[in-house]
DNA sequence: ATTACTAAAAGACGAGTAA
DNA sequence: TTTACTCGTCTTTTAGTAA
């Protein structure tokens, strides 16, 4: 949990470029800790894949596995997406059509839904609505990016690709849509999912028409 | 020390421009703890003045303090440092010459001193190297920027003036230059400070050429 | 529903110490 | 000097519960 801020600090002094010598001394002034949490921090990011470490009199060299490098990149990113985020509030109209119920079968996967929790702080409807976007949908639905990452994974020998997820709002339903990273997925189909059945709280049916808000 | 975690991600739910209603259970699902902790972390973070919150039926509406986006600016300009700093060392040269004895007077206030094993790692040695830089050097030093920021103060009725840091090194001792804010301060001398006593150690004496390097 | 208290469990910390 | 172990203490967490 807080190794991420050790693992930053060791990126400050240099360990993000090449190896850098420290003893859990030198380090343990840096973030104002003991030398005995030092080496313990030390073992936890090791243990993690986060660093590489290589003993040497006086000290050890110590660097940035690119997972550490990876892991203070999505840091960095979340922070970009806090102060260099323009408010550009993006509104996707498109009419309700039924999908091919796939939607309802990856929604219910555990491997999706697990980060599903994490990224929106809800555990979505095991269903996604499908929107059929209008033209100007289209084109906005392009332009998204800033999205939060959600990572494929392996699963009884299937590989489940990832993709990207926006919160976003459905009249005053809180959501999200998803935006799966298939390359051939049919550009003018918005999937948004949400904490409840949307076609039921609602009473939405094929044909209406609605507007997402990013 | 974790509390800037929950900060963080209270900014990603909008907390930065707008107060966001949460209850503690939402937010507990967004950090993966349980709702005690939530409670906690809010009282901890309204209490080191970083949000502010008011009540609601069903929740409460949280927003981020002016200190708390401070801090979390801070730790955004970290990142910037570790991802966006161009290889540039700058190396700056000049003659060591005496100073006024105000660099030992400054380096032996508390208020400076714990700034610098904090950003430093080190507890300088309580006096500065002054170098009076070459033609170069005072052009180098102008474009000097990205340096770490130290705080000015007030301390028995006194103000001490802030300044930036630059982790430096002069041949193989590692140090830093410290750059005072004070306006009219003269733009051909460095002052270069170091956990040992630069003269002593390395023999130096007023008009050796010495090269800083940053 | 909430929030936040208490109490017990879990985890992190630094002093002491061995290698 | 180092690193990293054990161990006692302090801190943080969650479960249970009251308001």
């Amino acid at each position: 949990m807080v190794d991420v801020l050790a693992l930053k600090k060791l990126a400050l002094l240099g360990a993000i470029h090449a190896p850098v010598k420290l003893s859990t001394l030198d380090f343990a002034k840096h973030i104002q800790a003991s030398p005995q949490t030092v080496s313990r921090r030390f073992q936890s990011l090791e243990r993690k894949g986060l660093i590489l470490r290589r003993h040497m009199p006086g000290g050890q060299m110590v660097s940035l596995t690119q997972k550490g490098v990876d892991l203070l990149k999505k840091e960095f990113s979340e922070y970009r997406q806090i102060f260099e985020f323009k408010a550009k509030p993006c509104r996707l109209k498109g009419r309700v059509i039924t999908g091919l119920g796939e939607g309802q079968y990856y929604m219910s996967l555990d491997g999706y839904v697990k980060q599903f929790v994490k990224i929106l702080g809800f555990r979505p409807f095991p269903g996604t609505l499908n929107i059929k976007l209008d033209e100007d949908g289209i084109i906005e639905r392009r332009k998204l990016n800033g999205g939060i990452a959600l990572h494929g994974f392996k699963s009884h020998q299937r590989t489940y690709g990832g993709g990207h997820v926006y919160p976003a709002r459905l009249g005053r339903i809180k959501g999200a849509v998803v935006i799966p990273e298939r390359t051939h997925y049919p550009a003018d189909v918005l999937e948004f999912i949400a904490p409840i059945n949307l076609r039921e709280k609602l009473g939405l049916k094929d044909g209406d028409v609605v507007e997402v808000r990013i």
